[in-house]
DNA sequence: ACTACCAATTGGAGCGTTCCAACAGATCAG
DNA sequence: CTGATCTGTTGGAACGCTCCAATTGGTAGT
């Protein structure tokens, strides 16, 4: 009747074996007798016990779980990732530990400090605001698998993204396509992704000699940000006929700015998001977009990570995903 | 140049004292005198010194973590309530160690099992599907605190809940307020919040003397969920004017179907959801609902867990939250 | 009947920490 | 100068598990 949890050795003596052949029984090796096995696991269950996490780990020195940092929960295209690395690495036996930063750098260091201290084998970074040289010190003590960034490059450092830059000149092209030519672009704030979305976006517009037209008005990738960088762009003279919004949650922020100073979307402003995220699929919203293959990446990313633990030789690589163009309901062509 | 980690015994090698100086220095004990401190914390960080999490919480026999499961990533009220609870965490000095269980009670309870094998001091349930009895078999062995639910009583249970019931009536007076009479209502599936939302649904209907008009067509709490469940809700003759729908995800899926069939929201079919979920503020949604206050209520959750694992004699409470109606541009009056 | 082998089982060492009782050396009162 | 007190430091035990080498009983082969 002891007040503490039940550990092996009052399973053993329950069931009257030692501690050394409950442990192999709970772990179903194969050179227990059924007699053994049955009365163990009986005593077992009687007691409720539940073996111990942190002393495996520390006997095993292993502990089968992965870390997983999310950039940001309040976005709905992380869980569409993460649904892909969860599957991911549960069909490899291991557990995920998921911890956000909140988009902030130094919350974002201390929680991956907190997964390293409970030994996590492995590191996926589901975007991250942390500086190059940060990653690479977590690299160097456990395999990193980084997904919808690719600017660091490291033998212990997976990246999957698409091509970001590639993507936002689709966007600026579909819309080149429509006949516009005042296309601004609301950014998604000091971070490698959204500098590769301007980027894409200036040589697009360049491209199809809209040089003069260039406008970039600095959001966030938040519904609040594309909210106030569109009321912002709005109020240039003369006003864009079409917005490319760095990423879909601000896209939609951008579509009610516009609905509230009295236009329509997109019968006076077209607007193109980007990330394919699920939501925008459906036609209240019935944003155009370019779309990722969110739980692909997840997935893929998983397994990049997979294949380094499992053969620390070979150097991870970088797996690059196709921007894709999804012409839904929020674009139509120039008016003017 | 060892291959594998550094320990407390190689820093305090590299220091000169002993392993015991070392752990009460890296835990800030008063006692250790300056010169012995800086050159043991010097000696820690050149060998990139880490303490390990499993040893510790061996020892200590607490691991300084509470377990958070998540009902469904995908639908941003959780973020919001989990930012209430990570707040409230970490300023007791604890880590959150998150999971989903996907909306199914057998990985919800699989992962619960992992948690407490990871020897969590306590959970909380930011909803969950499992039986009272799983959930109460839990409690035996933590404190628990479920959020959005109040169903489960039990001395180790603390619960936090707007009143479902009373939501739900809000919403149906509402519509009547404004001369709906044709209320259908588009329920959340099989579990206890949808249950209850729908019982208000029915009792305010009654209210008013529509129980000839009651209709209730089975949903999900996804926006999927709620884009089907409208398209049969709307097939009916006569075609609702007005959908109670049972959250604000599935809410944003009605509006999609009820759009798609050639209808105007509000203009030929009002809408009102449930939950007050950030993104239905904006414009582009403009979502009328019942709001509970999510982030405090998670803050309150972690809050009451916390109380008992101070004080383990108080019995766990039932903190109840006002719902309220937050009027928006999906509703209007009735045309006939 | 004896060795050889195999299957099942066991105690002990070790994983990296924390806690505790004990100890050395300095300081101080009488 | 002696004992008491305090400050800083130490080794060993313990936490609950896994791994390993060793041990016990059979069973089979000759």
């Amino acid at each position: 009747m002891s007040a503490s949890k039940p550990t092996i050795h009052d399973v053993a003596a329950r069931a009257g074996v030692s501690k050394s052949l409950v442990s192999l029984a709970l772990r179903q090796s194969p050179k227990v007798s059924p007699a053994s096995r049955a009365a163990i696991l009986a005593a077992a269950s009687e007691l409720g016990y539940r073996t111990n996490a942190a002393a495996r780990s520390l006997a095993d020195r292993r502990s089968r779980t992965i870390g997983v940092l999310v950039l940001d929960l309040h976005n709905p295209i992380f869980a569409q990732i993460l649904d892909g690395v969860q599957t991911e690495v549960r069909s490899h036996g291991y557990s995920v530990m998921l911890v956000t930063g909140n988009s902030d750098p130094a919350t974002e260091q201390a929680e991956i400090d907190k997964l390293l201290e409970f030994q996590v084998e492995g590191l996926i970074l589901i975007s991250h605001r942390m500086s190059d040289a940060t990653v690479r010190e977590f690299a160097r003590e456990v395999p990193v698998a980084i997904i919808t960034r690719q600017d660091v490059s490291d033998t212990n450092i997976a990246t999957v993204s698409n091509d970001d830059i590639r993507g936002a000149q689709l966007a600026v092209e579909h819309l080149v396509r429509l006949g516009h030519t005042r296309i601004a672009h609301i950014s998604g704030g000091e971070n490698t992704v959204s500098a590769d979305r301007e980027r894409g976006y200036r040589i697009a517009m360049s491209n199809a000699q809209l040089d003069e037209q260039v406008s970039v008005v600095a959001g966030a990738f938040t519904d609040l940000g594309g909210y106030s960088a569109a009321r912002t762009a709005l109020a240039a003279d003369p006003a864009p006929t079409a917005l490319f919004v760095a990423n879909d949650i601000a896209a939609v922020g951008a579509i009610a700015a516009i609905e509230e100073s009295g236009l329509a979307v997109p019968g006076d402003v077209s607007i193109i998001g980007y990330d394919g995220m699920a939501l925008g699929a459906l036609r209240s919203l019935n944003l155009t977009t370019i779309a990722q293959p969110l739980t692909e990446m997840g997935q893929l990313g998983a397994r990049a990570l997979f294949a380094r633990l499992e053969n620390p030789d070979e150097p991870s690589k970088h797996t690059a995903m196709n921007p894709e163009l999804i012409e839904r309901g929020t674009t139509a062509v120039a008016v003017q």
